[in-house]
DNA sequence: CGAAAATTTGATCGAAGTCAATCATTGTGG
DNA sequence: CCACAATGATTGACTTCGATCAAATTTTCG
């Protein structure tokens, strides 16, 4: 984005990437988020935490990981238009194994799941909207335990260029490699087997 | 279920297990979809087919599942009060990479994509129950991307016997190694090591 | 009963992991 | 604005878990 994007700029954004809303709803919408402009490397959820927040990336991006007996494994991405949140602890409300990140300098919008919750009861379009959000999260999610049953380390890289072409640029090769599963000296050599992208 | 559950309690169940129904939305729900009793084995959607049924599991189970180069992959499978359609042709209306099929024989309510879609326009309450029924399968998903990035075969056997304590007395054990990614001789040298379950 | 399907068992192999060391890049405080 | 510490990436040697291939055994069911 060259220009500086307003509230009122992202709410249709969305509205119009995922579901159109009423004004009488966007309105509602605007009155009950707020937007954060972070630096990179901030941590927005820790691990242990109850966290009801949902995030909107409006440009930069974030990440969400595991520290498994120290390591750190990514478990997913959320580029431009993308939503994020400690999606066990938003919809379960238990303390989040995930904590979040951002892994550029980061504008994002915040909302929470009690008005997002608000939001939907009262507003069918809403409900839809956030039926959208799910959905699209569902068959990502789907696509992604195809991938690692079926696909070599190799595969998995080559498929999530495709879905993220300039990845490499914005994202450590160690977070890319632990999203896809295998290990950073694995993504390496499969690197060096090709004309480098 | 000892008795025999007439249509009007399928949906009773239905609205109680995601989400409350009107009187209205129940009964236009009721008359759009319909009831099949069908044989362990019977084929409900093809790979290649368009697909744009959703099926609720009254009682037996199901399972979605790959070809691929001749193996016989298990995506997903739908017990008693869980949902099954073929994801990607349902949601995308692309030709279906799955076959469904029955694994016992089961009785279960279809309904179309074209009614669902009507139905969600229509009433709110119906596009909740949707929204429950896709956040649910997107939990799924997600603690099975995590089954997979974490756990050895070992662990990832275990963690479906929790899921599902009696599915090695309902379904092959085929079916159950490669739904968690492994072969069936490494389930069957797990099953070994331990007294037998 | 007999054929087909499901499961077990054994021997061998290989893709990717682990551990360890080095090299490259980035960014910050003096 | 440079130095050097921290972070990120590469390379090498070795190991391992689970896959593959093959055969035997058990179970299921028409």
């Amino acid at each position: 984005m060259e220009f500086k994007m307003t509230k009122k700029d992202i709410i249709n954004t969305i509205s119009i990437k995922y579901a159109p809303l009423s004004s009488e709803c966007k309105s509602e919408f605007f009155n009950n988020s707020k937007i954060l402009t972070l630096k990179k490397g901030v941590i927005l959820v820790k691990e242990g935490q109850h966290s009801d927040k949902a995030y909107f990336i409006v440009n930069g991006s974030a990440r969400a990981y595991y520290l498994n007996d120290g390591k750190d494994v990514t478990d997913w991405f959320a580029f431009e238009n993308d939503f994020i949140c400690a999606i066990n602890s938003f919809f379960q409300n238990i303390p989040s194994p995930h904590f979040i990140e951002t892994i550029e300098d980061t504008t994002l919008l915040v909302i929470s799941r009690d008005q997002i919750m608000k939001l939907s009861d009262k507003y069918h379009d809403f409900e839809r909207l956030t039926n959208r959000v799910a959905t699209k999260t569902m068959l990502k999610l789907q696509a992604r335990v195809v991938s690692m049953q079926f696909q070599s380390a190799q595969q998995k890289y080559q498929n999530i260029l495709l879905a993220y072409p300039n990845i490499t640029q914005r994202v450590p090769l160690m977070h890319i490699a632990s999203y896809i599963g295998i290990t950073l000296e694995t993504l390496s050599r499969i690197r060096k087997l090709k004309t480098r992208i």
